[in-house]
DNA sequence: CGCTCCACCTGAACGC
DNA sequence: TGCGTTCAGGTGGAGC
């Protein structure tokens, strides 16, 4: 499912539902999803309140008071959370994680693929954690410079799609994003880092900030499995430019039309005529 | 070391 | 109807 539009949707509704709840049980329904659950370790959040859901990158992270570790979700490819407004309902497939409040509500995680996971870590140990997953820097905030960019891009001769997926340099986008933002940038996918320019990088910036913050606006992208936890839909692909928009007319130019490519075994979407390697 | 590929899973969509 | 194939929003380890 999710891209970073995608969890902040999912976390702003987190914040308007389960802030100020008390854990009341976490329920385990499968002993491991990407990584191997621990029981043990989540069993020590009950009777703990939410004081706070932040994102970083992809990853939820939950804050609980008077306790020193966070809870991390990572939803994967297709994982969601959903709210329920009582702990006794029938959970749909796939529900491998299920959070009851002392209120009678619950939120579940649900993953039918299972790429998805959740970590306990020690609050303190955050910036180790995102050290070791070598992840760059947020994409929203300020710290993404077009010289940060040019510098980063410089150093590598791989193709710029490749290099935006890249969680090291900016963390945050994927597939669905990156090929938006190409577009919109009228770069293409194909060129090599070491020879995109400063303004370029400026270029691309702007409208990698534009599509993310649209993107979120909208609720996220919904393709399957992508869902606010009140179980909407997010609608921002139906403002897709190229992403699943094969052999539609170029919105930019509307004289080519959008095509798919196959780059590094991932599908690419891009107008051969907007998009140059110069 | 830098980069590409593939596995990890389930399920939906499509072709025959 | 059913079976086989391909594809999907991410990540990270193997191998070149």
């Amino acid at each position: 499912m999710p891209e970073l539009p995608e969890v902040e949707t999912v976390c702003q509704g987190l914040r308007d539902t389960i802030l100020e709840k008390t854990i009341a049980k976490i329920k385990i329904n499968r002993p491991n999803l990407r990584y191997p659950l621990d029981h043990q370790a989540l069993s020590t959040f009950h009777n703990h309140k939410i004081t706070a859901v932040t994102r970083r990158s992809k990853y939820i992270i939950l804050h609980f008071d008077r306790h020193q570790d966070v809870i991390l979700i990572h939803l994967g490819m297709s994982g969601r959370i959903h709210n329920y407004a009582d702990t006794t309902v029938d959970k749909v497939k796939h529900t491998h994680v299920e959070f009851d409040f002392k209120d009678s509500t619950a939120i579940h995680f649900i993953d039918p693929r299972r790429f998805g996971f959740v970590h306990v870590i020690k609050s303190t140990n955050l910036n180790d954690y995102w050290h070791g997953k070598r992840l760059g820097i947020e994409p929203l905030n300020d710290e993404l410079t077009a010289t940060y960019l040019h510098q980063a891009l410089q150093v590598k001769k791989i193709s710029l799609k490749a290099a935006l997926l890249d969680q090291s340099i900016i963390a945050g986008l994927g597939n669905i994003y990156v090929c938006e933002a190409l577009h919109l940038s009228k770069l293409s996918p194909y060129k090599i880092t070491n020879t995109v320019t400063l303004e370029q990088c400026d270029t691309l910036i702007h409208f990698i900030k534009i599509v993310l913050r649209k993107a979120i606006q909208a609720g996220g992208s919904t393709l399957r499995d992508h869902k606010k936890v009140n179980g909407d839909t997010g609608y921002f692909q139906f403002d897709f430019h190229v992403y699943n928009q094969e052999s539609k007319l170029c919105r930019l130019c509307e004289v080519e039309k959008i095509i798919r490519v196959k780059q590094n075994g991932r599908s690419t979407f891009y107008c051969t005529a907007c998009q140059l390697v110069s």
